[in-house]
RNA sequence: GCCCACGUGGUGGAACGGCAGACACACGGGACUUAAAAUCCCGUGGGGGGAGACUCCCGUGUGGGUUCGAAUCCCACCGUGGGCACCA
């Protein structure tokens, strides 16, 4: 069926996609080029993986605000980098190929080809000589390049520790890609369940960066929630390692507290049942039971021991520990609410104070010593108090409160050579490597168990070629079936394993300034250009990278920093999330539910610019908010409004210029709201408000079509505030008004200050606060004139009648509120 | 359980502590048309009074509070979404 079109916007829209490229307008100049004289602006999307079912109205969202922010900054005269690429390597396209035996390579650029094809369509002004792909040779040299340097300085490194394995991906996966379930942890990905298996992996020292992570988001503007959470991932504590003595052997254990000032009311401790240990200080006749109790967790750790809902339960070691304040015995038991791999391993039991031990202590049947009575109380209360207080039944202790109790505690225990002041973190360094084929190889080569750097020369490490794709049993990785390429005629083997998706994404930002570099990942002049002050200046994309690409990226340029790569502490100086669109019937958009909207057929039917219009129009950005294919009908109608301002149809139904477009001057009404509109919309295009900048357009076309002004001083200035959204429509509207140029970087308008000066207010007149009358009146009446002209209105009048005014409240220029005695 | 965000018409949403519901969608009425579509105009939170221009009351999840005045600030609760979850 050939849909009627409110005006040609498959006409337009191609013609102008095929001029923007033919003529590279959107070509961002780097430093040496004309055009970089010009000051920077640096508008980042989160590159996308290309996935087989293309892009969603969601990845369209946050791609139309960055676009619109980017042809501002063009028409606001900066040299404005605006980039795209992708995310290429990653588990799906080797599913696919285990799956069908194409290879990775062959769906990636076919899928690319697609999204590229859709992004295109939309008009997004990308500069597509800066195009990257993670699976190029030529890019992930550079992520290869990186990694040489992380190791060479001890950042990366390898060991065997209990990681989590995926039986179904057949792979191992980092503690950000596990989520809880209610039947244990299962992947991110696919929702598999997980294990934990000890196997030999990489491991890249995040955690000695913990500290400057954790203080360097008070340099950037990012939404709060964002920064909660990087900082709960983190999960700074201060407190104390203490070390306790055993009980007839040598050796001695250490544990961790946040609340030294409680060790007088420390009545067990407690080990991790994998504490290296637990073998030496178990008494024979607990043996048994202990090894027991270690099986068990290690049979039910993998699914069960995230479960929280589960009794705690625990075994006694048979040995005792000496309180090293009190001097008493205490019993060493393990359980498995204490985690080996957080502080030592090991806790101090505090029952009285802490709601875990209490609960293990009550269950037990173990003592609970009070040592913090809360502030207003003589006494400790029953129970577990676990708040701050005053510490008693502590010695040197009693009387302080609770921060200073720490204090003098730490003291304590340093002066005695029996623990000192330390901080934990939550963040587990990170788990680097993938048994899978398609990721970027490690440039490693191992020689008499050894792990060797190829040499810089040597990169990129090509991944070889493969035929078949089904991954090998039992963890190892693919390539390790490549014996050819693995197998160095010097007796050394390669790395096998991979990395993971995030690296390339870890870094990408800074390829973008210098794509074609090959002697270095950026040159330094380019980079203090386009990275300069903040780094970049707007990047958009979804909150699930909260945590994991965020972090990641952040770490990576903090160690390129370090390096001398990168001039600034933070990669992304303001971060913006779009809010998740759901379908039309309210839920997530999903295959199964069937409520996914396409946007080809939106396309079709109302052209790019009405879809970009209508997904910026929806509500704010940063919320999450339903789809309506009903709604598209508003914005398409404002933009063919817009469009009949300037054309009209002729006999035989073609679009012609209007004839009576004059140069004339507007009406002052129509001026005012001119310029009232242009200032509006710079200011909401400033905080990312595009839908109230929709809103106060609609405004002013509406006026116009209610009485038709077919005048330049109006229609021009309309085009331009208009064309960062609608940019095909506003191209074609001003090159019919006659100008030869692209308006990409015609000067923005400026609001004329003269003509938004008011005049004249409507006042507000409230008696005890409810708005009893108005009256347009000077806006500058002062108090005595603005209370007169009030009273002398009929209803105030009445309202007042027989009532004494106790007080005048005067806001200058806008209200009046008479506050009267209530009978 | 803990942390964070958010609750406004039939719908999406707007509103520096000062006119609640801008702008749209949907719906209803009208103009144009042989008719329809498109377009244009008018109406549209709920309830009451009035023949009428009009007018009064109620209303921003619930209950309190601060204030001359609260959708907006504070407290408690309920609901929705997101994050964390034995991290000592």
């Amino acid at each position: 069926m050939e849909a009627r079109r409110a005006y040609p916007f498959d006409r337009i829209e191609a013609k102008w996609q095929r001029v923007w490229q033919e003529r590279a307008v959107f070509r961002a100049a780097n430093p040496g080029e004309p055009g970089a004289e010009k000051p920077k602006y640096y508008v980042l999307d989160m590159f996308p993986y290309p996935s087989g079912r293309g892009l969603h109205v969601g990845h369209l969202e946050g791609y139309t605000a960055s676009d619109i922010v980017a042809r501002y900054k063009r028409m606001r005269g900066f040299n404005v980098l605006h980039p795209m690429g992708w995310d290429a390597f990653g588990l799906p396209a080797e599913q696919h190929a285990v799956a069908t035996g194409i290879h990775p390579r062959i769906t990636t650029e076919r899928n690319i080809a697609h999204f590229r094809e859709q992004i295109t369509a939309m008009g997004f002004s990308y500069d597509w000589s800066r195009e990257i792909n993670t699976t190029d040779p030529r890019y992930y040299r550079w992520t290869q390049w990186i990694f040489l340097q992380l190791f060479r300085r001890g950042l990366a490194y390898v060991a065997e520790a209990p990681v989590w394995y995926c039986p179904a991906l057949q792979t191992v996966l980092a503690n950000e890609e596990i989520l809880p379930s209610p039947d244990g942890p299962v992947s991110e990905r696919g929702h598999h369940p997980v294990e934990r298996r000890p196997l030999q992996q990489w491991m890249l020292r995040i955690t000695a960066y913990a500290e400057r992570l954790l203080a360097d988001l008070d340099l950037v503007d990012w939404p709060d929630s964002i920064k909660e959470m990087q900082r709960n991932w983190i999960g700074r504590s201060e407190g104390a390692v203490i070390r306790f003595s055993i009980e007839g052997i040598e050796s001695s254990l250490e544990v961790f507290t946040t609340r030294p000032d409680t060790l007088f009311g420390a009545t067990y401790v407690v080990l991790a049942p994998e504490h290296p240990l637990v073998a030496k200080i178990t008494r024979p006749e607990c043996r048994e039971a202990v090894e027991a109790y270690q099986r068990e967790v290690a049979k039910k750790s993998d699914l069960e021991r995230a479960e929280l809902t589960e009794e705690k339960t625990g075994v006694f070691l048979g040995a005792f520990a000496i309180n090293p304040a009190s001097r008493e015995r205490i019993p060493v038991w393990i359980a498995d609410y204490v985690l080996l791999s957080y502080g030592t391993g090991a806790i101090m039991a505090v029952p009285a104070h802490d709601e875990r031990d209490f609960e293990f202590a009550s269950l037990f049947g173990l003592p609970v010593h009070p040592v913090v009575r809360p502030k207003d109380s003589a006494a400790p209360p029953a129970g577990c108090f676990p708040g701050e207080g005053i510490a008693c039944c502590s010695q040197f202790l009693d009387g302080l409160r609770t921060l200073e109790a720490k204090s003098a505690m730490i003291s304590w225990l340093e002066e005695k050579g029996l623990g000192k002041r330390t901080i934990q973190y939550r963040l587990r360094d990170w788990l680097f490597s993938r048994q899978r084929y398609w990721g970027e190889p490690f440039p490693i080569v191992w020689r008499n168990g050894e792990a060797q750097p190829v040499p810089e020369t040597e990169l990129p490490v090509l991944l070889p070629e493969r035929r078949d794709f089904s991954p090998e049993r039992g963890g190892f990785a693919p390539l390790s079936q490549e014996k050819g390429w693995e197998e160095l005629p010097d007796g050394g083997r390669r790395e096998t394993n991979t990395m993971p998706q995030w690296a390339g994404s870890c870094w990408y930002y800074l390829r973008y300034l210098d794509p074609g570099n090959d002697g270095e990942l950026v040159s330094r002049e380019t980079e203090r250009y386009w990275m300069g002050a903040k780094g970049v200046d707007l990047y958009i994309g979804g909150a699930e990278h909260a945590v994991l690409h965020l972090l990641y990226a952040r770490f990576w340029h903090k160690f390129l920093y370090d390096i001398g790569v990168t001039s600034t502490p933070e990669p992304f100086h303001r971060l913006v999330n779009q809010g998740i669109i759901l379908g039309e019937d309210g839920r997530k958009m999903s295959k199964s539910l069937g409520n996914i909207v396409n946007p080809e057929s939106l396309l079709r039917e109302y052209g790019a610019d009405s879809v970009r219009l209508f997904e910026m129009f929806l509500g704010p950005l940063e919320q999450m908010k339903p789809w309506s294919s009903q709604g598209l009908e508003g914005p398409h109608r404002f933009l063919a409004r817009v469009w009949r301002l300037v054309m009209e149809e002729d006999a035989e139904g073609r679009w012609m210029p209007r004839p009576d477009i004059s140069n004339e001057e507007v009406p002052m009404e129509t001026r005012r709201l001119l310029h009232r509109t242009i200032r509006k919309v710079a200011e909401d295009l400033e905080c990312l408000s595009f839908h109230t900048a929709i809103a106060q357009m609609m405004i002013l076309v509406n006026a116009l079509t209610r009485r038709p002004i077919p005048s330049r001083i109006v229609l021009e200035p309309l085009i331009l505030l208009l064309s960062p959204f609608a940019p095909h429509l506003c191209e074609e509207l001003w090159s019919v008004l006659g100008h030869a140029e692209s308006l990409a970087y015609a000067p923005w308008p400026e609001a004329d200050p003269l003509l938004l000066i008011e005049e004249e207010a409507e006042w507000v007149i409230q008696i005890n606060g409810k708005v009893r009358s108005r009256m347009r009146a000077a806006l500058d009446l002062g108090q005595e004139e603005a209370e007169s002209l009030a009273r002398q209105r009929s209803e105030i009048e009445s309202w007042l009648n027989g009532k004494s005014v106790q007080k005048v409240i005067f806001v200058p220029g806008k209200l009046l509120n008479f506050v009267v005695a209530r009978e």
